[in-house]
DNA sequence: AGAATTAATTGACCAATGGTCATTTTATAT
DNA sequence: ATATAAAATGACCATTGGTCAATTAATTCT
């Protein structure tokens, strides 16, 4: 077969990100190999390397559409009020987007290019995205000219709630325990300390 | 060729796990193969299924040799003195090992039993013996009595330690930060947080 | 309209993998 | 020596990621 007119480039990169996305959320990782993709919309393997480098772009793609997938739902979660219960939301949005879509979550961090490869710029953009909404409602705990400090501190919150997340839903740490629960004393605690801090002027 | 005296089941078990670390550590998952460890050894890679139920089994226990090598490395850090100041050597151990031997401490997080098989009772012991060890500088911030709530506190220390780690190590959160800065910051203002919030009788 | 050109699609092909198991080879017991 | 039991092998299978010449359809030119 050859040239068809069913598709165009872009709508051939769109359903076969789609149909990615759905092997993964239904099987797993093992499953989602290019053959079974390809199958899923109804063309040949040979037709994705139209479209995708390799199997690792075609995932680096993939994991982009997570990131965006996440940000659409924490973009609309309040940030304004009490910072803590603001992060609280947040935290909250996080955890339940990882437990929904555990595979695209896991595959987004498990993933890793080949030596030599670097992930795509506007893949770091779409992670600042992110953070920039855990910036914001710490926002009134740093006096003008802590910008820095502030940023600083949305990426300590923001890993160590990923890797809550992480140990409880790959099952590595223990069988059972409240990320929720683990995830509102870091916040609280964290919260807090920062404020005592920044009151005391002691911060760093 | 049949029944070798070379070695017994037990040298045989060490000497792959020996090779798949050795192969993990120079070349990287991808690398990790039931014939490239067979080939290791000098040993065809049949053999190997009479050691190790398939791959994943040997993966389970290459990655126990990382939870001892893991504990093995923190327990002589002392635990005494200042609970912030032992957390953070606690903290410095960890970031250590899991730089000196990325690709092995990727493993053991990135990997996944197929549905349906758990990992062994024994791996959880050895996670929890590496809890123990942050719980003990935390025993002076909690009153008799709190127990729970201390061991609640090392995991989310523990926890978001290894999210700090995990997201810098891949490179998926940004290109360069100090994951030292990162868990400094961190552990400081955890425990100031729970310090205040014990002190002030309001912990929950 | 018909021919020439261009581009997309295919599937045979390759090397490698995880895994199985009948066969072979060796050590041990009789 | 012979029989027995255990372990090591490698042919074999299905599947994978990836390549590329051949094929086929859309587009352009005359």
């Amino acid at each position: 077969m050859g040239r068809r007119s069913d598709h165009s480039r872009d709508e051939l990169y769109e359903l076969a990100l789609d149909a990615a996305g759905r092997l993964l959320e239904a099987e797993g990782q093992k499953d989602l190999t290019v053959r079974k993709v390809a199958g899923e919309i109804g063309y040949s393997h040979g037709t994705l390397y139209n479209i995708f480098a390799d199997l690792d772009d075609l995932i680096v793609h993939l994991n982009g559409r997570t990131l965006d997938a996440l940000y659409e739902i924490l973009k609309d979660i309040p940030l304004d009020g009490e910072p803590e219960a603001a992060l609280r939301r947040l935290g909250r949005g996080y955890i339940e987007f990882t437990r929904r879509h555990k595979n695209r979550w896991n595959l987004l961090f498990e993933h890793h290019l080949p030596h030599g490869r670097e992930l795509p710029q506007w893949h770091y953009e779409k992670v600042l995205r992110l953070l920039a909404l855990v910036e914001a409602p710490l926002a009134p705990l740093f006096p003008p000219g802590r910008e820095k400090e502030r940023v600083h501190s949305a990426r300590v919150l923001w890993s160590a709630l990923h890797g809550i997340c992480s140990l409880e839903g790959t099952r590595k740490l223990a069988k059972h325990e409240s990320v929720e629960a683990l995830s509102r004393t870091l916040i609280s605690f964290y919260i807090n300390g920062l404020g005592e801090a920044m009151r005391d002027g002691r911060y760093e």
